[in-house]
DNA sequence: ACAACTTACGTTACCCGTAACGATT
DNA sequence: AATCGTTACGGGTAACGTAAGTTGT
């Protein structure tokens, strides 16, 4: 009635599918790099950044020879592709269909997180997305972390935490470890004993690839103490098996082999100080923007419980079963 | 070379259209309303909205005979949506080329705007925005708050603050009136006055649909005081004009009359307590998301200034002409 | 009957991929 | 020669508007 209200204001428009393509030709620095990673042609993605220079009515990018180099404007136009694709992220692990998440994400975990909640997360994924299949991979944390910097591995689940602007890290709960023995090595039977006491005895670990074996050299180097690695194995049931056959200590998290303990297969020493905690999280490159991947995180930071054993836990038995007296 | 990392890995996307459809069918609980907003067919907005349910894989809407009502999916949408469309207009209004902000901006201001900045305003506008035609109007600022919310203005340059979770105010500076009088008027020399020294004498202001005039109002009750408003005049020059020749005082921004007042035409009266500073914002309504306003706004912001002449101004001259003694 | 949404349908326009070309190292 | 960006062309599809159909008030 009053009029004027509907009159036709148009400013320039442009497209998610346009701000994607400008944002990964700027990171990477080519638009076929670019047109590789989002399926599409090279031409497709170069014309979808000249749609998106004809909305900003300037050039986003100076044509080198060979590289692309920004324009001012092209760096302020990053910046707002940035918080557009991180929204769209949002919107998309918040709101899309269950089931339209469909493919492949690789998951890196240590084999501690495999025992326990691994299972449960493999289970929660595929109840809830079962179009999205998780291709776990159990390996070191210092190994995972490689693959997560040369792109073979989507997110992984490790200790930490780690520092830097490139990687997302959500905390995914924390263990402790203790020293183990065998119930027949003949160590302070229930007495308190120090860092030192340890020194006599083969200590059997995880090898080097292992971030906690790392993190806690740190805490025998505190202790003025040089490590004496003798066993390692990637195993972290067979370091708990070679530990009970008296071979050496190990330290595991009581949470998991407490049923061992209880069982009298081993016996946790009571040391003083106690090993650090150890924090778990999951880690992935923030600039992925990956809405799947932030979704497996967060199934997973709904289901981490190292307190938990896993359906990996069913191999234990078997363990025991060469000592029957422990039944 | 390490393969795996250009899976294809696809959820389901939606687009900006269908957000901005989404949008404002939930806020006008209709698609038909929102298709006249949007200029388009109310079958394109129904089926924009079809499509993003796809993308939810659920309804968002619950289809009543009458009315549209958000399902609880549907609310979580709409604040996604906002988001979407808040950062949308950011990125227009940064990035856009100024040249495709083409339609028109219904601008409210009150008069002492339109005398001292709106021209500059105006001007800037069409230098950065060629295609952009802004429209501006003088009235008062009760009107011009009535003019918004009825939807005939886009945005009004007025005396606030407001307090209101719809609309957005902008500081645009601020001024402080003082109390003038015709030097011929027998009124305290060169003294300090108090309020009631000024009862005896007529007031003129600008009318009751003036923002200052409820403002002073105020003022003149904390003093214990009636007002005994006798002349009003919408035109700010004229009040000037009519004070000059002694019909009464009144309150003017000495910023803007002072060479009114150094030629001897006014004389600037020394009432304590002053009368109190008067803020100026650019306000519109936050849910439009309009980045022309946006923009209109913004250039706004850089260019006022009430101490500046604006090309109105010109005709102050004349309105000396009257007195030729005065040269 | 009116006002709203839905559905159907024909047209349009846009977006994409292929392919040929040009430039640079 | 290899690689990257640009341009031209043709096909497919997705988005639009018109219009008819349906449903509640």
């Amino acid at each position: 009635m009053i009029g004027f209200s509907d009159l036709p204001r148009r400013s320039a428009m442009y497209t998610l599918k346009q701000m994607e393509a400008f944002y990964w030709s700027a990171v990477l620095g080519s638009f076929s790099a670019s047109a590789k990673k989002l399926h599409a042609s090279q031409s497709a993605i170069a014309k979808r950044v000249a749609e998106l220079e004809g909305f900003a009515g300037a050039p986003l990018f100076e044509r080198g020879a060979r590289v692309l180099t920004l324009t001012p404007r092209g760096r302020r136009m990053v910046e707002m592709a940035q918080e557009m694709l991180a929204l769209n992220a949002r919107i998309v692990q918040k709101m899309a269909a269950p089931d339209s998440f469909q493919g492949l994400v690789r998951l890196g975990a240590t084999e501690l997180v495999g025992l326990t909640w691994l299972a449960n997360l493999i289970d929660q994924t595929a109840r809830q997305h079962p179009q999205l299949q998780l291709m776990p991979d159990i390996d070191g944390g210092v190994t995972l972390y490689r693959r997560l910097e040369e792109g073979s591995l989507d997110v992984a689940i490790m200790p930490g935490p780690f520092w830097s602007y490139e990687y997302e890290s959500v905390p995914m709960g924390h263990i402790r470890n203790v020293w183990m023995a065998s119930p027949s090595l003949a160590l302070g039977g229930h007495g308190q004993l120090a860092p030192r006491d340890l020194l006599a005895y083969p200590v059997i670990t995880q090898p080097t690839n292992s971030a906690l074996t790392h993190l806690y050299d740190g805490w025998f180097a505190e202790q003025g103490l040089s490590v004496k690695r003798v066993l390692t194995c990637n195993s972290l049931g067979v370091v708990a098996q070679l530990t009970m056959l008296g071979l050496g200590i190990s330290y595991l998290p009581p949470s998991y082999f407490g049923p061992l303990v209880a069982a009298g297969h081993l016996r946790q020493l009571d040391v003083v100080p106690e090993l650090p905690q150890v924090h778990y999280y999951a880690v992935y490159k923030k600039a992925l923007f990956n809405p799947m991947v932030a979704r497996v995180v967060e199934l997973a930071s709904e289901v981490c419980d190292f307190n938990m054993r896993g359906s990996a836990m069913a191999g234990l038995p078997s363990l025991l079963a060469p000592r029957p007296e422990a039944q």
